[in-house]
DNA sequence: TCATTTCCGTAGGGATCGCTACAGAACGAG
DNA sequence: CTCGTTCTGTAGCGATCCCTACGGAAATGA
């Protein structure tokens, strides 16, 4: 009963959802047409149309997956480390890595793939934009619960420290894909790391 | 001599031109449209055409004027500073504010109106990406500068602390663009700063 | 085999894109 | 005044945008 009626799909679906991300992550949403997907994907709109409903819907399937997978290594670390520091020094070092991995495109599809839209589509925007804010107020809430602990000193200002990182995780972004290399991207992890509250200064190559 | 021959422009140039800037900082350069140009200009497309060439020549003299205008603190504060710290204290305190002016779009034209481009128009996105990287070796040079002054220890590396401020920056940018509020991206300013060689880890007041 | 269901390729619709041909309007020069 | 020059509005070009109507093709179920 699992088996479904009618002519089967001629082409793998999971293929093509993973075509459009690439080019999703390389071009943008507005920046990528249904003829660049179609192309890319060796099929022609109506199949696209079939399997993905139209370009928007397309374009969540495709956030959403890259949330899932490539993007999942933020609430990994926030989860799995003991303390906020191990989870933010995590996070800093493994997106270095990410973002200039050649296997993909450099950067982050959140917060690279819908910077410039027409007013139109400006929902698409501000959906990444909540997901951005999202991850602000995960941050946030880790460095608050760190205070709580003592982990860090109680004039610490989550807040702050939460749009700090944030901020750097998305200049690190924006640096490799205008093609900075990997190695620099680390060291601009380990120069974020040593703003952390308390640490001593002689770091890991100071003094 | 100076008076020109035939029928008077019936609009204002430069402020024609000011529309376009802020057009083209909001919604960058494929979200704006030769219509949204010419609607905000109060003219018609045969205005806009013998005034500025065509959309991309228009572009280059917003990215022009933007980097003599609004763009041009961080220049200032290179060349006026006397000191590495003075230069970059002053930019990031500076950024804050910029980025936050409630009196044009959030964030920088330079880093965020050409993310997002089909394939044809890679060279608009080439023309800012070489624009940030010319930036950055313009940080690179500063702080490579102070290491041979001894402002900055020896082992210091130039390269790695010129990749952060400027992330730092862009990160500032995209922040500003997401709604994070000026007092905040001042505070991400100190905490950038906060990272410089040599400084005392605690600093909650400078100056 | 036949009916049903679903997908595929062709072909194109309606809207918008950047841009421009054209003719009239507003100026200076003579 | 006329002439030449430059700007302005109308109107529309070809290309591309996202999306879809349509009929044939390939599968299942009877």
């Amino acid at each position: 009963m699992a088996t479904t009626q009618g002519r089967p799909r001629s082409f793998d679906r999971a293929a093509a959802l993973d075509r459009a991300t690439h080019l999703f992550w390389e071009r943008g949403y507005e920046g990528t047409s249904i003829a660049d997907l179609t192309e890319a994907m060796g099929i022609h709109p109506p199949s696209l149309y079939a399997a993905f409903s139209d370009k928007r819907t397309l374009f969540e399937e495709v956030v959403e997956r890259y949330g899932a997978t490539f993007g999942a290594f933020m609430d990994a670390a926030l989860r799995e480390e003991p303390t906020a520091y191990a989870a933010f020094a995590r996070m800093l070092r493994e997106a270095a890595d990410e973002y200039t991995d050649p296997g993909h495109p450099p950067g982050c599809l959140i917060i690279s793939a819908a910077t410039n839209v027409p007013a139109a589509h400006r929902d698409v925007q501000d959906a990444l934009c909540r997901l951005r804010n999202r991850n602000l107020e995960r941050f946030e809430a880790r460095l608050r619960a760190a205070v709580a602990d003592g982990e860090l000193p109680a004039d610490a200002d989550p807040r702050a420290l939460a749009v700090f990182y944030a901020a750097v995780i998305q200049g690190m972004s924006q640096q490799a894909r205008d093609g900075v290399g990997r190695a620099q991207l680390r060291a601009v992890a380990e120069l974020a790391l040593s703003t952390w509250p308390g640490t001593p200064s002689p770091a890991p190559k100071q003094r």
